[in-house]
Formats: C-alpha cells, structure tokens, sequence
DNA sequence: CCAAATCCCGATAAAATTACTCGGCTTTTC
DNA sequence: GAAAAGCCGAGTAATTTTATCGGGATTTGG
C-alpha cells in the first residue's frame, strides 16, 4: 500500500517547481542537487508529467522546467495520477472502472476498496501544491 | 498504490472465515477451493493471521481455521497491517512513526502522506468483517 | 495402532515490478 | 561552434511479491 519512488519524489520534485514558480525554469540538474537525486531518475519522472501537461519545458542553455498552471490550480492528485496511474487499492476497482472478478466472496470484499478508493482520491485532490508549499512544516 | 496480493486475498478469506463463524473450523483445503487459491499460498496468509492472533486453528483431521473473536470484532485494517505491514503510503510515515528524512522539501510533502495515511486507517478501521458479510453486493 | 486429514514451517524458486543507467540525439544560448 | 540543457528509447540491476516444495507434527476414525 505504498506510493512507488518515482511518485514520491515527483510530487517533490513538483514542490521545488511550486516554490520556484515565479523564478522562471528551473534545470533538472539543480533539482537533482537539491533532492540528492540522479540526474537520470528524475528524466524519468519529468517526462510523463510534461506530457500530461503538469509541467512544461524550456530546451537548450538557460533551459529547464516550470509548472504549467500556477500551484494552486494543480493537485498531488494529478501528479500521482500520472505517475502511478489510476487511484485504486486494487486493480478492479480502478477508478471509472466497472469490471466485476468471478470468485465468489469478490462482491463482499469489493465495497471495501471501493470506499478505500474514494476517501484515497478526495485527500489527494484536495490537496494543492499550493497548499505544500504554504503548509508550515512543525510536525517534526 | 496498491494492496497486495496476499492482502487482497487474506481479507477474502477471513470474509470466509466471517461467513461460516458458526460452522467450526474450516480447511485450507475447502478455502482454497471455494476462492480458487493455491493451497500452498493461503498457508502463507494463514500462518501470520494465525501468530498475530486473529484466528485460531485446530489440527488434526476435521481440522482447520476458525476467526478467533466474531466477525464484529474483526477490523478490515486488522488483517491488512498483519499481512502488509503498517498502513502508510511512504515509509517515512509508518504509523507511530515520528522520523523525518535529510532532504530539503521533505517536510513540505510529508504533510500529505500523513494526512493520506490517517484516512486510509480511517476507513480501514471502520469496516469489520461483519460489515462486509452484511452490506449487500449490489454495485455491480 | 495405523492411515488419512490437516495444520506447521523454513527454505527457496519463479515472476513481476520498480528503480536506475546508458547512449545518442536535438535545441538554444553565448 | 561549444556548452548547457532537454528528449527519448532501450536495457540492466535490484527489490519485492508470488508461489512452490518437502518434510514434520497432531488429531480423528476405524
């Protein structure tokens, strides 16, 4: 029940682009430096989100990478979404998907990560980057 | 994002279990059959259920597994930390876990996965096993 | 007392997923 | 035109998950 590191580190690596967004694009490089990490793994993860239209990017020197929409206007949901596809505990219960398994206690157990599921999304797309970034971070 | 296998399946089973609480005892063998699961996998699920106390076992012919307290008393979250570990979407957020990571926006994102984990009990905690034999399977 | 049913359990093999790297290309600035 | 950056497919390494094996230990019923 675990987000993969490359959600992770998206949704952090959207976080320096969220506190940067005024100071125009920013290189992965610097980013690398920042989080401690691989220039290459963090390609990896720009990629899929600059297609998906969360990001966009600037080629040559001087380069780099902004938000595409300004922080309040996009969710840790939207960013996982892309990196880790659908929001769903199980595979059958993908969000929008209606498909039913054949075993025979499968309708009991399903209402559970049907209600896993929806409390899952509501959380993440009710959270904006803006307010990661504007969250004081006292919990230590 | 997702449960696993074992954790899918081990909630089936104990949903088994619920259903038949007033039958005695029920094999492996009949589970495995009935939910179409490897013998051999199902022990696998079984025996961490058994240690953390969730079940009971006779040995022996006519033997098998049985819910150790009723089905009311059963939570979905309990079967789940048992088979998958604490309930939390990143490591740095285990539950009870008051750690904190070296890298520069990691206080900034560790809000969200706390607020996503606490949800996720939430729900996970509020489901028992008896709800889950009594809420009809109608959402197809 | 024996045979069959059943749980007990460590070890390990197989498969899948995830994480990470490489190499080479294109675009832009200075 | 050289350096700085993004673009991108392919491939490898590491980890986790899934599944199997083999042999014990315990109980029931004949």
């Amino acid at each position: 029940m675990k987000v993969t590191a490359k959600g992770e580190n998206g949704v952090r690596a959207m976080t320096i682009l969220a506190l940067e967004f005024r100071a125009g694009p920013i290189s992965l490089r610097e980013i690398a430096a920042r989080e401690g990490l691989s220039y290459q793994f963090l390609e990896q993860i720009f990629l899929p989100l600059r297609r998906a239209g969360l990001i966009t990017s600037v080629r040559g020197a001087k380069g780099g990478y902004a938000l595409a929409r300004p922080p309040e206007e996009i969710k840790v949901g939207d960013v996982l979404r892309v990196l880790e596809g659908p929001i769903a505990p199980v595979e059958c219960v993908g969000e929008g998907n209606g498909e039913v398994c054949g075993r025979i206690a499968a309708c009991l157990t399903r209402g559970i990560w049907e209600r896993l599921r929806d409390r899952m999304s509501e959380v993440l797309d009710e959270i904006t980057l803006a307010d990661v970034i504007n969250t004081p971070a006292d919990s230590t």
